[in-house]
DNA sequence: TTAATTAATCGTATAATCGCTATAAACAAA
DNA sequence: TTTGTTTATAGCGATTATACGATTAATTAA
């Protein structure tokens, strides 16, 4: 149904992939490496550096926010997004340590 | 329409995401974590292992296959999966790049 | 106050995902 | 051949995700 049965995984399992989904989206790629490619934050010109429209990319900011890998300053009457450092540098920590999972231990079958 | 603009984004901001989205289900965390634990691979014990139904695993299998990242090998009347190492350290490659990006630069305005 | 600008939210359609039962396919053993 | 074992596929309901137009909210400018 639908319905990722959460109960049964480890919760570092559950959150690598919370991770993991949120980058499922080439949207949400974009905004990120357009936000580090901008460095200093960026504001709703996102909406003319990606193609979609201005609720879709506000969908998406939300989502990326809730997680806690980007952060919104308002400055007047727009928003201004960021990398969220220390949440990211944790969010790295956790993925890294699933994708370098060791590959050289002994033979296998295929 | 509930469909995403692949069109809009550059290859590689979708070969991360389609990585990324094969990431963003536990079910397929926990199988990646067991074949790199067992390492000499596993066949349908993965269901025994994991609590879902064997076609549930057979299609979280078959999607991790299809990105390239497991390979199976018949053996009999079972099927024994493994991680695909070469393929897998590509997919590190690209990922880590991703994750990787210079944090360091200037001040934000969060 | 009014108008303009920007972003968030609401509601909705369409599509994709998840998990299952039932079944088929492939192979081994009797 | 027949039976049993294992995996894959088909098809289904239920849920979630994607994208958008319309609207609201918040702020600034006139």
């Amino acid at each position: 149904m639908g319905l990722t049965k959460i109960e049964m995984f480890t919760d570092q399992q559950n959150e690598i992939a919370l991770f993991a989904k949120v980058f499922g989206h080439p949207a949400r790629v974009s905004i990120l490496q357009h936000l580090f490619k901008i460095n200093s934050c960026v504001c709703g010109d996102l909406v003319n550096e990606i193609g979609l429209a201005q609720p879709t990319i506000s969908q998406h900011l939300k989502e990326l926010k809730h997680l806690g890998l980007i952060k919104g300053n308002v400055e007047g009457t727009s928003v201004c997004y960021c990398i969220h450092k220390e949440n990211w540098t944790a969010m790295k920590t956790v993925m890294s340590k699933f994708l370098n999972q060791d590959l050289t231990k002994k033979q296998d079958c295929c």
